[in-house]
DNA sequence: TTGTAGGCGTTATCAT
DNA sequence: ATGATAACGCCTACAA
């Protein structure tokens, strides 16, 4: 049931003129006589009426709407594209439509479908794996798509972001030249990003032929779970003398089981974490973290959507990012200088043949059910 | 330059049928031939057809979409009242439709606006205060609205909420009588929620006839300003006692600000936060804080409004919810246990008349302008 | 300055 | 089992 909303016919009624005119009035109110515009005014004023845009996106006009499917609204690394991106479209008279995927693809493809029949003149997308459906339904219906945070092997259309994969390798590697040997990585629920930075990870230490420790949870990710998982770890496997983290919740929690055991950062063991979120910048030593370029990202994806709706041009985009050091004490001064030089010749960087296989190492998983409701 | 959309029309000369037929198969299979059922499906897979809901939005039939504007996505508190709300649209068959308020009435007009305009069914609100505009146009429209968070003075129409400032003035007289004498109010950018809480506190203290201290910032609350704001607190004002915070955020920063400083929580110090979110429990102490059912208040909201598009009735429902500690090592003992039994009998609680104007004692703010981008 | 006609893509309704 | 027609509310294009 819902209310009978007012349309244009309803104003146009109430001041004794046609739709036309009211429509006119609302584009741009110096088209019609000004004693007929102050009555509109006044009629639109007294009923509360909102424009119904439905009507205008039928007629196969833009909608000024971009649709955004972003993984998760409780990482904060996504409020920070959300904001990006908005700033951007809004100076542009555009509209953002927000969805959220939970970082699945089937999701994926439900939400899409939601802001695709919402005629949404673009498409953002965060997650790097989509369903092949979706796939075609963006392919199909040309309107151009950039997806964001991950370098991914067959864009859709637009692509910005980093090669996780890559960027994991060269922060092991940089380890390994400043002398350690016992690198373990620290991950929570598995997604594909999660994934890429196992597959550097083992590829790095493959190619010293170091054996690989990868402890993790099914759980998503957050703090308790990064310093269970990382107690885990401290008891079974003891020697480890640095802790690569898929992102900042987990560090924190390493660290927070670091402190319980008396364990010394970053002389006994050092700390990376993924995203250089604030929170880091809170804990002491303050964590020292991969930091990746979110809100700007947000922002260049609405520029690459405005111009190809602009220009119609059809340069494929494909921008690989390379991320700075969010500087802290987690790792010693020489690991940091060694992960600040390999970032800045990220490009160049060549890898051995990646992995992907099981790791030859242990590998634990702490089985956990995510919180109860 | 929009991609052209492939339409019903389209699959239906494919198939060699007219589109009322596809229209048909896709509402329900079985009303057509299997063979054109078979056919259709086909055609469909082919180019990736994506139904447009805008004609049935049109045709004046219930969208099935309810809009829901939080007022933002750095505060994990709203997450949660959008998992709620989603989870129990979602059984019903109806989409959430999510913007964001950046905790702005000009804004939530805005992003009203828009969510109107896609003739959503229905509509949820996470701010308290919204522009004259907003309450005409939510009023005329009929549509269920549900405030959600705080019970308001004056609902639009449905509300499930706390009392903030009823919360606030019962925490505050609960540390008074269990000795507390210096107790501070540290807040951050000023939202309608963070001055009800301020209200409680300063009714509480001037009951007392104890003076007020409040310490804030302009920025948006994170861990960082709630520690320099706090270490700014410790040099002016060392005989504090308890600290009273708007959120967890900038309670957490307290505690960082706290442990060095070397000062001991709760017995120098006790320390209450605001919400009861995760990040809390990872604190050592862990943080005791006011904890609001979130996903609880989501659901809810969606089940008053099916409730009501459903039935039509007209139930005019405001509950107001009593909070839960969320419970920590930052107060003593005999705080948590005279916080709980007061929280429990809130409904009977009396209060004397509010007090909203200027506190009496000092207070500071901190100037500090948002991060840079 | 204001009005009229037509069309956008779907579904309800009424044929065939 | 399938087709034809009308309607939803606005805007573009043309007319007065």
């Amino acid at each position: 049931m819902k209310g009978n909303r007012i349309t244009l016919d309803d104003i146009a009624k109430k001041v004794g003129v046609t739709k036309m005119t009211v429509s006119r009035y609302l584009t741009n109110p110096d088209k019609v006589a000004k004693a007929t515009g102050v009555k509109i005014k006044a009629a639109i004023d007294e009923v509360g009426y909102v424009p119904n845009r439905v009507p205008v996106m039928l007629s196969q006009a833009s909608t000024k709407t971009i649709g955004m499917a972003v993984s998760s609204f409780s990482n904060l690394l996504f409020s920070d594209l959300i904001d990006g991106a908005e700033a951007r479209a809004r100076k542009a008279g555009y509209e953002i439509l927000i969805a959220h995927t939970s970082y699945r693809p089937e999701e994926e493809e439900r939400k899409l479908n939601q802001l695709m029949s919402y005629q949404v003149d673009a498409m953002i997308l965060t997650d790097p794996v989509h369903t092949p459906l979706t796939i075609k339904r963006l392919k199909m219906s040309k309107i151009p798509v950039v997806e964001l945070m991950s370098l991914v092997d067959n864009p859709i259309d637009m692509n910005i972001g980093y090669n996780h994969t890559k960027v994991s390798y060269a922060a092991i590697k940089s380890l390994i030249e400043c002398g350690r040997r016992h690198i373990m990585y620290l991950t929570a629920r598995m997604d594909a990003r999660t994934m890429n930075r196992q597959t550097g990870y083992l590829t790095a230490l493959k190619e010293h032929n170091l054996p690989a420790h990868i402890y993790g949870s099914e759980a998503p990710s957050n703090f308790t779970i990064g310093a269970e998982t990382m107690r885990q770890a401290l008891l079974e496997f003891p020697e480890v003398d640095a802790v690569f983290c898929t992102n900042d919740d987990v560090a924190i929690g390493a660290m927070i089981a670091c402190v319980e055991q008396g364990v010394k950062v970053p002389d006994d063991i050092s700390i990376l974490g993924y995203n250089g979120l604030d929170i880091g910048n809170t804990t002491v030593p303050k964590l020292t973290s991969i930091r990746t370029a979110r809100y700007d990202m947000g922002k260049s994806a609405v520029e690459l959507i405005l111009m190809r709706l602009r220009n119609g041009d059809h340069l494929e985009t494909h921008m690989e990012l390379t991320p700075m050091l969010s500087l802290g004490q987690t790792l010693t001064t020489e690991e940091t200088q060694a992960l600040s030089r390999n970032f800045d010749t990220l490009y160049a960087l060549k890898m051995p043949p990646l992995l992907s296989e099981e790791p030859s190492g242990p590998r634990r998983w702490l089985k956990r059910t995510p919180k109860e409701r």
